[in-house]
DNA sequence: TTTTTTTGTGAAGTGTTTGTGAAAAAAAGT
DNA sequence: ACTTTTTTTCACAAACACTTCACAAAAAAA
């Protein structure tokens, strides 16, 4: 779960990330919005918290920019005098705003009941049929038995499951495991399927492959 | 073990109800926030599920002359639009709170997290098997046996044991007990470890690593 | 069928993470 | 001030994970 801090202040960016991280939210910083542009048109974030008043880019202009093309929460923060026309045409059905000073314990509450309402709060774990992933606690049991995964072949197996029967092409699975910033060989993921297939013994097929493109995790929606 | 719930429909409380038996957890119903707070007062109740919007006196008033006099844990119910800003005040430590329309398996976990969690708020001793951690002592024994740990052994056994089963990372170790002010080498929390491990004697592999992330206290939860 | 492309896989090489003993630094006790 | 204890850092070995490669197998194209 990755929030995107937007506030000039440093100060209250780290305020926020401290408490962020007591409920282990990753956390991504910007100073201002054309930074935080970059940053959500890079990464995957789930969150945003964003100040409205901020030099080179303010928070608005940003907020628009970002609605024309990705549906992020928002939670908006603004000083307590700001003018609420300002406000107008910001969706009050996934974003929710806050006046400065707020208490940190009232915007985690917020975070939460937004993660939550937006479908994004990750369950803490998985289960279908006899395989069950144990999110907090790393572990990946198969019929009621552990089976031991490394990093990578875990991170993997969780990518696949939270999107079921969709294919993941080479780049996406990449990107979204090993970073943009790696530029290693394409059929390094090949090996670690193959890898995790194994692990998954009885269960090896739900990975499917597609050819052309890359990997499914195939499970059967109806029973 | 025994719930209140508290819900002006009556339909609603008995689908709780019925969950909540099937977990051998007793009873009690209110329809409002009068009668519950009565019920309160009278009773030994060990964890309260609220919901919000009630005739006679809200959730929201109930729950601040309840947390006036008494610390029991609170399960909010809320429907979707209500506003957050009633949310405030709301304790993130002992409490939780749930959308309608909520699953009721979801509920149950809520609610085996929360007296869980609260559980080992109260109690000053922890035990698992022939570990036992006596808090307000600072001591540790094994086997009826007490063994000498330095300070930061200690704090990072009870960390682990109030977490167990959770795979803690090592910025979450650092950030917990030596604070966020400390600015050292993540390896630190290995030594601490690898001597915790020594003095837990034949106890050491309860504290397993998990590669590429950090550490996990592992129990078994059956027996 | 033959050729080409793509994927599966074993194995080797490389790099990273962790366990550990010991030294250095800091804190507490005397 | 000196000793003792605790905490932190460091260095190195060992264990493990990751990546690459080469070739086999399978699928698609010609």
């Amino acid at each position: 779960m990755r929030l995107l801090i937007v506030d000039d202040e440093k100060l209250i960016r780290d305020v926020i990330k401290t408490y962020a991280e007591t409920e282990n939210y990753e956390t991504v910083e910007a100073e201002n919005g054309l930074e935080a542009l970059e940053i959500v048109q890079n990464q995957k974030i789930d969150l945003i918290i964003l100040d409205i008043m901020m030099p080179k880019m303010d928070g608005m202009t940003f907020l628009e920019e970002i609605k024309k093309t990705q549906n992020i929460p928002v939670i908006i923060l603004s000083a307590r005098n700001e003018e609420y026309d300002k406000l107008r045409g910001f969706d009050l059905g996934t974003d929710d705003y806050l006046t400065k000073p707020f208490s940190p314990k009232e915007l985690l509450a917020r975070i939460k009941a937004i993660l939550k309402r937006s479908g994004k709060m990750t369950p803490d774990n998985y289960e279908y049929k006899g395989l069950k992933i144990d999110y907090p606690g790393h572990a990946v049991y198969i019929d009621g038995k552990e089976i031991k995964l490394t990093l990578k072949e875990y991170e993997l197996l969780c990518y696949f499951v939270t999107n079921e029967n969709i294919a993941l092409s080479r780049n996406q699975l990449l990107n979204k495991i090993w970073g943009y910033d790696f530029f290693g060989d394409d059929r390094t993921i090949d090996t670690h399927v193959k890898m995790l297939r194994n692990n998954l013994g009885p269960y090896r097929n739900l990975i499917t492959t597609v050819r052309g493109v890359g990997y499914k995790f195939v499970v059967n929606e109806n029973e």
